[in-house]
DNA sequence: ACCTGAACACCGTTCAAGT
DNA sequence: ACCTGAACACCGTTCAAGT
């Protein structure tokens, strides 16, 4: 039976996930249809529209997460403080966002890349800037606030994954390059960070958006 | 007269701005310089090592920014609320990140785009967690404020970037792209906002700047 | 409607050999 | 020390022609 085009943007996320984005070549694609690869030519304009739809599906898995957790009756629905649950279910799909993207190989980067916003793009901005208005923020501050948390989560899981992504070719299990001690000669206060251990990515992706909701929370509630 | 390293870099920087990254081969670089492509093999390992130190330097013009600073003597150098200006002195940090990525075509897919950190993006690191330090926060949190600016930069601006630097080829000086009004249909708030525009660049980094400062003197200052 | 065959204009990298 | 010549193994894309 015929090839149809989601089969081609299936098979191009299987290959991205077992061979990274430097490796999605339009030929290996062909070669795991079955397909010479000009064939590829008659479902996709070409391999940028193919990757778009890649992210814009990644970015789709976090809006799926989203609505599952609605599902689970959260402690407080109704009443309460409205402010501060508000702004924890921003943070909530902040973190929904980082999990969708750290659930492909090199997802921010994936996502990151694409010129035109896909539909689920816009989707994400547009209900996030109604949980901010609806926790209290108002509307130019709440389309900021979108827009900080979407360019720190991508910034913070581009560097996530710049090590475990891309290099993960090598059959060496090696836990990680670390940071060569000699490089760190002049640099006390990274050094001292750095004493045991690299910090943890869950920790410090928290910590950021601890920071980011703090600064929400105190530049909306002026008066308290 | 031979070529040199640094020559090969500075022309590798030249072609960047001029021609945009996906448009910087070993060729077109080898071409510039007057020479068969294999010869660039003599100066460098690989391209890789070559976009390395372009980043490197993108994140030291921001470094040299800063210090060019330090020399205008600021209002309040001595004295006075030490924890404000110390927060600001990390802000204008990130502000000159910012700029020096600004300052060169995709500059922040550059900079976001490769493994091993530079000594230059080390010394940001460093001084960043010092910076913050002296303003008063402690250890763990110092680092991670200095990740979470840094995240926040390199997200924004390669956002910023995304749409001026790639298509920035045909001649058509067509305003901007901006977005097709029929795909705004069911998102209100998404509408709502881009209804007289879409947001200054400007505004919304300082905004989303703001922010992640406010959290962290919130955070920091927990007994005010 | 869907695909093949074959070509085109590119890539990054290596390496013997030249000077 | 620095470069040429030539090759190798790849790319993305197009398009007439087939079924």
């Amino acid at each position: 039976m015929p090839t149809r085009r989601t089969d081609v943007i299936d098979a191009a996320m299987n290959l991205l996930d077992e061979a990274g984005l430097d490796e999605l070549s339009t030929r290996r694609l062909a070669e795991r249809l079955g397909v010479r690869v000009g064939a590829l030519y008659w479902h996709l304009k070409d391999k940028d529209e193919l990757l778009a739809e890649l992210a814009d599906r990644i970015v789709g898995e976090c809006l799926a997460a989203a609505d599952g957790e609605r599902g689970n009756g959260a402690a407080a629905v109704e009443g309460g403080d409205r402010t501060e649950s508000g702004i924890e279910r921003l943070a909530a799909t902040a973190r929904a966002l980082r999990r969708a993207m750290l659930g492909h190989r090199d997802g921010a980067r994936l996502v990151a890349g694409h010129a035109v916003p896909g539909p689920n793009s816009l989707l994400l901005a547009d209900r996030m800037i109604r949980t901010a208005r609806e926790a209290g923020v108002p509307l130019p501050l709440a389309a900021y606030a979108t827009d900080t948390l979407i360019s720190y989560v991508t910034g913070f899981v581009l560097q996530e994954q710049r090590i475990a992504d891309r290099t993960a070719r090598e059959p060496e299990p090696g836990p990680a390059p670390a940071l060569d001690p000699a490089r760190l000669a002049g640099l006390p206060d990274l050094a001292e960070m750095l004493a045991d251990g690299p910090p943890d990515d869950e920790t410090a992706f928290t910590a950021g958006l601890g920071l980011i909701t703090a600064g929400l929370r105190r530049t909306t509630s002026a008066g308290e």
